[in-house]
DNA sequence: CTGTTAGCGCGTTCAC
DNA sequence: GTGAACGCGCTAACAG
């Protein structure tokens, strides 16, 4: 392992001037010492020790990411987008699974704060309650320089890249209306999970503007498997004049897909049914499933982009309205 | 923050034993002085310092991950089942994603020695050819006590957890022939790439075995689109007489179904399709993909355990043949 | 501009 | 069993 104490004496130099020209970044160096640094770097082989830097600095070049489950391509192409950014600024990523569990995600925050991360994205919707805990381990982490910034909802007034939830829902519900569909069902996702009622929510005042009746929520999981059940649920209190389901993100709408195929219920023709997110592997179900569109692995790099700039708080991503085969007009 | 300093100054002990108690590991401490510092450090909420530990130990409680891609199930799943693996350890997880890129993966690997991690779990396979540059580095790392382990592929000697990519591909050949198929396809992926070409290999070696003709062996990418595009390559040329395509991964098996879609070849009616890996989103896919199932999870979390232990240096996981609508009896 | 000198927080020989 | 002191490799004042 080279030092930077090797190197320095190979150049001749003290230690100050070998941190300034390979590390440090206020201080300038002159040339003729600059470049014997440099030389001396390179013969050597140095790369600084990171463990080092971060206890003199009191920060990691790492930034840490909280996401629900990587299995969850909405949360991988999220990681991906944040990964990506975080290399554009030579930092690593430390990634953590909450699976839904809140005191795991406490957890995993005070786990990030101790490897002294610079700063911290967390990715994914929490439900209403507990988040006093979150929010006292993420507050110690800033007193201490950390930075934060979520991806998916607001909390504690953090910066937040922001789906347009709301609007992106409403704007489907339009399409959908388009079509000619008037009764609509919606699984629902968790009803103490913001996000899912945020897009409830947007699609339901959406209908409402346009003098339909309002849609037959049904709650559940946020999950694939979510979604297979509340379509099941759905099934059994019996379709009745429904035309059309909006499952409040894709993997439901995969779930609820697989659960209308396996009940004979055939999508398009004897039911609609539409999604949210466009998630990568979309396009290979059958029918291709409609959806709106959000650009995840960009907000991912932005919510890094955020944690580490000091940009605007709140960047809002609006969704595009994605009408494929899974929704056919009457 | 709270430093072990503290906590030794208000339990009336020195530093030495402080760390004694809360991080070491080798010396005893008394249960009266014990005590006392369990409490204090409770009272006062003490975290150790991470960065401060690694530097001093030269280690940190970290292990590194390098896949290809999050968004490709099988690392997604992978890494999941590393994660779970790492955290019961106490340990966190860095990832780093190459996107097949050889010196991408040099350099990631450099990066996580640089972050003293404990140890490096190197997932996918590689190409032949630009491994010394890698070798190199690991030998850099384990030099200085760093554990590497590999998941799919052996390199260098070192541990791995190698699924039984020539026997699955066998048990997959003699249970498709078992069905009645006697000419195959195989979309082979990248010539280059170990992996897809020991499931090319034991496919066609299975089927010599059963004195069938030898598959026509379509290259391609390793990807989604890969096996689409190897697909409507096959159909270009001529189906002919192939009844059942083999697609050396499950991804490529999904793009190639996508293709033989879009071409209007009905699965499983005029041609059946298997895949390998059996990732999870694949039982929504239509037709169900008939595969090799691999515990994903597991393999990601023994690989962690394998670099970690003193376990055998060598674990074969077993692939199970799934079979599913995509391949039917002739 | 450049060098000297304290720490950063903790692990770990050594003595006692 | 316990404590004092040094070192891990680097950064950041402070002097010059």
């Amino acid at each position: 392992m080279v030092t930077l104490e090797e190197v320095a004496r190979r150049a001749g130099v003290s230690l100050a001037t070998a941190s300034r020209v390979l590390n440090g970044s206020t201080r300038r160096v002159g040339d003729a010492l600059r470049e014997r640094v440099e030389r001396a770097a390179a013969d050597l082989g140095y790369r600084p020790d990171v463990t080092a830097q971060a206890l003199a600095r009191g920060s990691a070049d790492v930034v840490g990411l909280v996401v629900h489950s990587l299995t969850d391509p909405y949360f991988a192409a999220l990681a991906e987008g944040a990964m990506a950014a975080a290399e554009r600024r030579g930092l690593t990523v430390m990634i953590g699974a909450t699976h839904r569990d809140p005191a795991r995600e406490v957890a995993l925050v005070a786990t990030l704060r101790a490897q002294r991360v610079r700063a911290i994205v967390l990715a994914g919707s929490r439900t209403a309650r507990s988040r006093s805990e979150l929010t006292a381990e993420l507050d110690l982490f800033r007193a201490k320089g950390g930075r934060v910034a979520l991806v998916g909802q607001e909390l504690a007034g953090l910066p937040v890249v922001a789906p347009a939830n709301r609007d992106g829902a409403a704007a489907l519900a339009r399409a959908l209306a388009g079509l000619g569909h008037r009764r609509f069902a919606v699984l629902g996702g968790p009803p103490d999970l913001l996000t899912a009622r945020h897009r409830t929510a947007g699609f339901t005042a959406a209908l409402r503007d346009l003098g339909l009746p309002g849609p037959r929520v049904l709650p559940g999981g946020f999950d694939r498997d979510g979604g297979h059940a509340a379509a099941r649920a759905l099934l059994d209190a019996g379709l009745r004049d429904v035309t059309c389901v909006f499952a409040v993100n894709d993997v439901m709408a995969v779930g609820a897909l697989a659960a209308l195929r396996e009940r004979g219920v055939a999508v398009p023709d004897e039911l609609s049914l539409a999604g949210f997110d466009d998630i990568a592997t979309l396009r290979d179900h059958v029918p291709a499933l409609t959806t709106v569109r959000l650009p995840l692995a960009e907000m991912g790099g932005r919510a890094v982009d955020l944690a580490l700039g000091d940009g605007p708080g709140v960047v809002t991503v609006p969704g595009e309205v994605v009408l494929r085969a899974s929704a056919r007009a009457l």
